[in-house]
DNA sequence: GGCTGTTATGCAACAAGTTGCAAAAACTGT
DNA sequence: ACAGTTTTTGCAACTTGTTGCATAACAGCC
């Protein structure tokens, strides 16, 4: 039940329409909660259904037009409410970890070519986040942007994992290549 | 669509009945990708249907008494097939960190204590893995080792950046605290 | 005025994971 | 033999996320 938390934040930052929260979503919350723009616009159905947010009544509303949200103040008591609870923290799946488990079993035919674009995804990602920490946070007071600059550190701390393990990793396999074979076991 | 590679790359690792399978998901495989038994059942009769594992041919099987599985030839080529190809890294949600985000918004009351609970699990689960490290992994020279040790510090590595990152996120919520108010913005 | 492309909202079907419960067999104590 | 508990298998409903497509408004162009 993260989603409508993840939108109610990003409306008290600032009322936006579906589609602008879907693009704020791109590239600032959805780092660590994507969502496409079909589930924001059926969770703000929901939102203002509950009675957590509100259509900004500028115009009528119809399809194709556009729509501005803004937080009620039962959604800030909600957002609060969830705020200062337990959550209990989602399991962790990882593909590319099980990949390399299945490797061990039937072969590691490929797996250096995956390695390395997993690496270079995340070496991507790791410059984008540091590019923003070098651009929105140079000297920091405001406890607003101090929180927001952890939550930055976490992407950053991430991904400078990722990149550190997939070169580890890259190497052994490599190193693993060189005496034996070079796929793995091919038949079994 | 990765369930049914972990299970099948379980199965190959040694035949098991449903529950089995469950149990080991539970500490091994299961870091990296967590099941619950109803799943796994489900995933068995898919798997079976497809024609990638079959019941070990013990007795009837009838509810309530146990199945064992094991991996058919089609099932292996399924396996190594997808584990040379590639795959499309899923989107991480981390609802914690989501949870920073929405205190700068809407105040930080009960952040430390949920940081410190937090901190507490991971470090826990560090323990665990380095644990296993210690006790499975002392010298290791067979390559399908070296893929499963590399697995686990994947582990060990992600908890530990998550350990050092929530210490670093609990000096500095403390910090905040001291001057300034105590929970952050009460009512706006 | 009609064509085309972009912006914006939304439905519907599907896939995967979660939760709660039930039923058959097997074990355990009396 | 029987009752109660545990093991093992499984169904069904629900929630959440994904994918593909539909529809309306608007803007520019010829």
């Amino acid at each position: 039940m993260s989603l409508p938390h993840a939108i109610l934040t990003a409306l008290l930052e600032k009322p936006s329409s579906g589609l602008e929260l879907t693009r704020r979503f791109d590239r600032s919350i959805g780092y660590f909660w994507p969502a496409t723009h079909q589930q924001i616009y059926r969770e703000l159905g929901k939102l203002e259904q509950a009675g957590f947010i509100r259509a900004l009544p500028s115009e009528q509303p119809s399809r194709g037009q556009k729509k501005e949200f803004e937080v009620l103040p039962a959604g800030r008591a909600e957002l609060t409410a969830w705020a200062s609870g337990e959550q209990d923290a989602k399991p962790v799946r990882n593909a590319l970890v099980l990949r390399l488990r299945a490797a061990a079993v039937v072969g590691r035919a490929g797996l250096d070519t995956e390695l390395r674009r997993h690496l270079a995804l995340h070496q991507r990602q790791l410059a984008e986040y540091e590019e923003i920490e070098a651009r929105d946070f140079g000297a920091v007071a405001d406890p607003k942007d101090r929180l927001r600059r952890l939550v930055l550190r976490a992407g950053v701390g991430l991904e400078t994992f990722w990149v550190q393990w997939l070169q580890e990793a890259l190497a052994e396999v490599e190193d693993m290549a060189d005496d034996g074979e070079a796929g793995g076991r091919p038949g079994e």
